[in-house]
DNA sequence: ACAGTCTCTGACCGATCGGTCAGTTACTGT
DNA sequence: ACAGTAACTGACCGATCGGTCAGAGACTGT
């Protein structure tokens, strides 16, 4: 059952993040599919369509980090708890994440874009409501851009299996450090 | 002088760098410019050609760079030098910076994209080349993707120039403390 | 045997794409 | 006054885009 809807949101969400939204032709999933372009068609009215379903499960699963997040306001607990779940996100929906940083705004007008893009906007004020300085929020854009990207890039998009747990290990401690709280004291440097 | 040449290539730049290079057209790059379509290919022979025009100043710098760096070897004073005028080529060339890394992967067969990802490429080298650990790759893979993300997300692309010496000093510090030799212990965290 | 529904298809549509070409305007040096 | 050239334009081209539509098979329950 289910042949080919499944299919055809799967073989997008490849092309849309690899190749771009824009630069995918339906055509194209089609062929990756082995139907036709009308078969694209038939189980997603529109590309639109077709990009609101291939991206949907990661906003809502995003949706739902960010309001334990927000809920668990800013006891350490509860923020050493979101970066790992935040880790586990990023690791289960790569192509989504990688589609939102590297399209996200220049998809406007999509309405499931929209609502990604107000999550990482939510996400953001929520970083700097306590640090109004230039290097904290330049820490939490590079934490969330360059994960993203380290785990969509050409290079690193064939993770073994046996690799997906050390490179979660390592992203978990990589942010951590990147994001660690303001009242630690900035003991590098001078 | 140079009354469009110029003002074409920087229109086509941020276009191309905030919507795309496929989303972006040729008709609307002259809307842009208040020219007519047929004037942008008097100018530039082709769309590609523009593309060309657009990035290739930027790839000739990260080229200086990377010579400059595999030169001095692994010294630490070669190094800090390395990161200092890599942030500085970050905030110079940030539209460009950006495309490579969002776009690059989707833009193959374009002679000087293939020239951007093979610099790219050397430089993924010359780090990996002291380190197998996956940890290590990936915190050059956030340094160097977190860093053109933040600096061109649409946030911050309208930096105050009073913010920008700031904003330097910030992702100096930050890039230093990512990339920081692995013999460097680990203080941060248990 | 029949009707209904699901899946799929080719033919076709208007719009837009990158690109070509003949020709116009305006400014130059002679 | 004239020729040359740089900048620019509208009309046009084939290709491809997303999307519509009528209908062909295949599989159901009756």
């Amino acid at each position: 059952m289910s042949t080919s809807a499944e299919d055809l949101r799967a073989i997008a969400l490849a092309e849309f993040s690899t190749a771009g939204y824009a630069a995918t032709s339906l055509h194209r999933i089609a062929d990756l599919a082995g139907l036709s372009k009308s078969s694209v068609l038939y189980h997603y009215a529109s590309k639109e369509t077709l990009l609101e379903a291939t991206v949907a499960p990661a906003i809502h699963r995003m949706e739902e980090i960010l309001n334990a997040l927000e809920a668990s306001a800013l006891t350490p607990a509860g923020r050493a708890a979101f970066l790992s779940e935040f880790v586990d996100f990023i690791l289960l929906y790569r192509r989504e994440v990688n589609m939102f940083i590297n399209q996200g705004p220049s998809l406007v007008d999509v309405p499931v874009i929209d609502e990604a893009n107000e999550i990482v906007h939510r996400l953001a004020d929520f970083f700097a409501a306590n640090t109004a300085s230039i290097e904290e929020k330049m820490r939490f854009g590079i934490a969330l851009g360059g994960a993203a990207y380290m785990l969509c890039s050409p290079e690193s998009m064939a993770f073994d299996t046996d690799q997906v747990d050390e490179a979660r290990t390592a992203l978990l401690t990589i942010l951590t450090e990147l994001l660690a709280p303001v009242t630690a004291p900035a003991v590098i440097g001078e």
